[in-house]
DNA sequence: TTAAATGTAACCTTTTCTGTTGCATGTTTC
DNA sequence: GAAACATGCAACAGAAAAGGTTACATTTAA
C-alpha cells in the first residue's frame, strides 16, 4: 500500500463484501485480503461507519457488515466518508498582504473547488456493485 | 504553501503571468509573490517549460514567459505537465497471490483510472484566462 | 471466565515535499 | 574581459502525512 491507499484500501473493502453481504468479515481477515494491517483497516473503516456505510460489532463473532446494499453506495459516499479533498487543498491559505495577490489566490482556490465538485459528481455516478461487477 | 501546492504554484503563477503576457519575470520575483522560494519555483516551472507551457532565458535579464496566449493553456496542460496523478496511484502494485484478490485489485485501480480521465478531461474545459478572468 | 472482536492511543518508520545552500553555466552590460 | 544577474541542478535538512506496529481497554458471545 502507498498511494492514495485509503481510497484504494476503501474500495477494495467494500467490493470484496459486497460479492457477499450480510456476511460479517473480522479487521483481520480484511487486513489479510488487502494486505495490511488490522489496526489501518478499522481506522479507515470506522470512517465509513461513521457515515454510515458500514456497521461494526465488538466482541465475539463481532467484525463489520455493509449497512446498504453495494448498489446504494457510490464512490462519492466513500471519497466523502474518507474526508479526502483530491483537488482543492484543505484550508492551506497564508493570506498575502496584497489585495491584488490575494484576490487571486481566491480565484485559484474557486476554480479548484469547482473542479472538487466535478470530481465528486463523476463519484456520484458509480456504485460499489459497478466496481466489483465490471 | 502546503497541499497540492505544485498545482496551486503553477496555476497562481501562470494566472500572474496571464494578466501581462510577453513579460518576463524572475523566479525571484514569482517566488515573492506565491510566497516561496525561486528554487521551488524553478523546480515546478521547469516541468512547464518541458511541456511547452513556457520558455525560460538564462543570463542577464533572463527569466520565464508563456509560450502560448493564456487562453490556449489548459488546466490539463499544467496538471499533465505536472505529472500529477490525484486519483488513480502511481502504481502502487504489490500484487496479492490469490487470483481472486488480484482481479478485485485490478478492477479498482482501472475504475480509478477512470475517474482519472474523467477529471482530465473536465480540466481540459477550463483556461489559464478564464481562471484569470472570472 | 475465557476467547475473540473492536476502539484507541502512542510511537516508529517511511515517504514525500518544501525550503535552503552552494555552485556551475549562460547572457548581458560595462 | 570582467562583473552582474539569471537559470539549472545537485545535495541536504526539516516538516508533515501516512502506514505499520504494539499495547491495552472495552465489549460480547460461548
Amino acid at each position: 500500500m502507498k498511494r492514495n491507499s485509503r481510497l484504494s484500501l476503501a474500495l477494495h473493502t467494500l467490493s470484496h463484501m459486497a460479492g457477499d453481504p450480510d456476511r460479517v468479515r473480522t479487521s483481520a481477515a480484511i487486513a489479510e485480503h488487502a494486505g495490511t494491517n488490522p489496526v489501518v483497516v478499522r481506522r479507515v473503516l470506522g470512517r465509513l461507519r461513521e457515515a454510515g456505510l458500514l456497521t461494526s460489532e465488538k466482541g465475539h463473532a463481532g467484525g463489520w457488515r455493509l449497512a446498504r446494499k453495494p448498489g446504494e453506495i457510490t464512490l462519492a459516499d466513500v471519497y466523502l466518508a474518507l474526508n479526502e479533498r483530491l483537488v482543492a487543498g484543505r484550508e492551506n491559505a497564508d493570506t498575502p498582504e496584497c489585495a491584488v495577490e490575494r484576490a487571486l489566490q481566491e480565484r485559484v482556490a474557486a476554480v479548484l473547488e469547482d473542479i472538487e465538485r466535478s470530481l465528486v459528481k463523476r463519484l456520484t455516478e458509480t456504485s460499489i456493485s459497478e466496481v466489483r461487477g465490471g
